[in-house]
Order: structure tokens, then sequence, then C-alpha cells
DNA sequence: ACAAGATGATAAAGAAATTCAACAGATTCC
DNA sequence: GGAATCTGTTGAATTTCTTTATCATCTTGT
């Protein structure tokens, strides 16, 4: 009962119907009262989590699934801004592949770090997934409470709503090549 | 508070944690008492979605990334270069990064083309798009009509549904990075 | 036309969530 | 040595969710 990003009620009822079930089928198959489904596609109450897992394994549907398919459904459309380019010092080369073309479903960049280069003690975090393979040098990667260093040839994969950071322990540049989707430059 | 398959408590838990943030500071951001952030996390009650949204917002991460983000045991977020599954054969070496990951939104592959290699005379059609940065030798592109001989730092990216084709001409091997989205492999 | 069954909505009672306020254990500072 | 401030936890009060039971509406079949 208050300000949704997403609004579950409505969603339910589409996923429901999507599936030719009535409010009574449903909640049979999940174990719960058809008033309670009733309610929560009117939005009159926020399930908790549990009841809408209950409801949702009725269908049957997964959680995740629920909540992506938002974005699977209407992918480009309510994409935000990509934020965050704090990422440009000087001691941060980015060159980024294809930047003139209008549409494009990923970024990819050459990116080269002079030594003691660093994303800022701020962590970084935005939207979608990315990964990359490093060419030459070292670099230190943290990612969530993970630190590691990746050499010449070692890669990485990651959401990038993890929080992130990249630094250069060495006393060479390191320089790699990296992709992220949906296109973050 | 019955089974969920979802264990929601501890997964909160880590995340807060991974983003250095302790209860009472993220309930003060997300609007709620820390209490319930305790309760939440030993999962003596199932919050509803909208306090759940409430709490994640003051991190801020969204529904549909809690529920996607996978930290059962530890993600895999780095990759050796010895652990990068080689899906080509012959002459051309593909080195797929993240190949064990169950869902990702992009192929990316370490490429490395031996003299003489070649995708083949029958273009490359497929959905999607693909770019790269060449790291070390040459290697010659073909798409649509046009060819293009490519060096070191040199790049391309192009809608995979035009026909296309790799080949390196040299003496010495070639080796690229590249991404494709989604992901081919 | 009428009964029988299905649909979704709702009030009140019951159960579970959330808040409020207090607690004990660590750490920091003077 | 404390006082101040941080951490996470918890009992009781409050608010919200969930069920029970009932209602009105719409089909369907005879």
């Amino acid at each position: 009962m208050n300000i949704m990003s997403i609004d579950v009620g409505t969603h339910l009822k589409a996923v429901r119907q999507m599936y030719g079930l009535s409010q009574r089928e449903l909640a049979k198959r999940a174990g719960v009262t058809n008033g309670l489904i009733s309610l929560i596609e009117q939005n009159r109450v926020s399930p908790s989590v549990s009841s809408l897992k209950k409801v949702l394994d009725g269908i049957p549907m997964a959680l995740a699934d629920f909540f992506t398919l938002d974005l699977a459904g209407k992918p480009e459309v309510f994409f935000p801004r990509a934020e965050l380019a704090d990422i440009g010092s000087g001691s941060v080369e980015l060159r980024l592949v294809g930047g003139r073309l209008a549409k494009r479903s990923m970024s990819i960049l050459h990116e080269r770090y002079a030594p003691n280069a660093d994303t800022g003690e701020e962590m970084l975090t935005h939207a979608g997934e990315e990964g990359g393979v490093i060419v030459k040098g070292t670099i230190e990667l943290s990612v969530g409470g993970d630190t590691r260093l990746l050499g010449a040839g070692d890669a990485y994969y990651f959401k990038s709503s993890i929080p992130h950071r990249f630094r250069n322990p060495g006393r060479e540049d390191c320089e790699l090549v990296s992709a992220s989707s949906p296109p973050t430059f």
C-alpha cells in the first residue's frame, strides 16, 4: 500500500491470466485463499515474500522470474540512464568500440590503467553485467568481498550491481578488454 | 515464516555486508527500524514485498537483482587463464569467460587464430551483435561486402546477421578479445 | 425461468508483520 | 577506569497481512 516501482498486483494478475487460471484455481494450487489473491491483485496489501512465493509456486513460477519479467517483457524501455562515469581520472584510458553507433547492446572497451590507477575508493555499482580479459600487466579486481590479482590471460565476469573496483598495483601499465551489457558508455 | 526455497534472511545479510552497511545504517537509509532488519536476517519473519523493497532501496538494489543474484557458495567472478573453457577446434582457439555461469547476457571470448586459420569459406550469420579488439598480430575481417586488415589496437563492431568471416593471413598467431550479445556460446 | 456453479470482492476475526523501547556486548575516546 | 557510541538482539505494543465466511454478479445447463 505505497509506491512500488513494480506493480506486484497488476503483475500477478497478468501472469495468472497468462496461464489461464482463476483466482480460486490458483489459490487452491498455491494453498492460500482466493481472497488473498484478490487483495494482492488490487494492491490493497503487499504480500509477504513467503506468501508471494507460495502463490507463484502454484503457477508455477520462480520469484526471480516474476521480478525479472518486466525486463524480459519490455527490455529497452525501462532501463534507467547509466550513471557512474567517475572512472575518468587522467591515469585511466578508456577507448570505446563503436561509440558512434546509435543503438548498441553492449559497450566494448579497450582499457589502459597506468601504475597506481584506481577507479576510486568508492565502489562502483550499476545495472547489467560485465566481463573482460586481461591482455597485459596485472590488475587488482575487487568484487563484493573478494579481491584478486589478475594477470595476462586471466578473466572476470560479474553482475555490475555488486560493488566493484579496479586498481593497478604494478609498476607497468595494465591493459584489458572489457564488455558490459547493457552498454554503460 | 515457513519453508522458503531462497533464504531471504541470509541473502539480505550477505548483500548488506557486501555493501559495508550496519543494520542501523541500512535501516536509516531505508526508512525502517533496525529491529526489523535483524528479524528478517534471522528469518524470524518473512518481510512483505513492500518492506523488502524499502530495505533494498536503501542499499540500493532492485528486487529483481536481489532474487536473481546467486551468491550460493562463491559467485564465480575470477577466471584464471587455465580455467577458460577452450571451445575452439583445430587452428582456432576460443577461450570462453564464465562458461559455467548459468545465465549470462554476453559471451566474452579470448580468441587465438593460428596462421592461415579461417572461420570458413561459408560466411557466418547469426542473431545479435558482436565486437572486439585485436590484441596481437593481424586478422582479415570480412563483413558484408567489405574486407579489412586489422592490427593490434584496431577494433570492430557489427550486427551478427550480416555475413562475416575471420581469417589470419599473417605468419604469426593473431589474438583478440571479443564479446557477443546475446550469448552465442 | 430457475437452479447450480463459477467468477471476483469484502468485513471481521485471527495470525503474522513491523515498530518502539530497552538490553547486553564491543569498540573508541578522554 | 569509565563515558560515549557503536554493534546486533528481543518483549510488548501496534500495524498489516491472511483467513473465514458471506455477498453480488455472471455463465451454464435443464
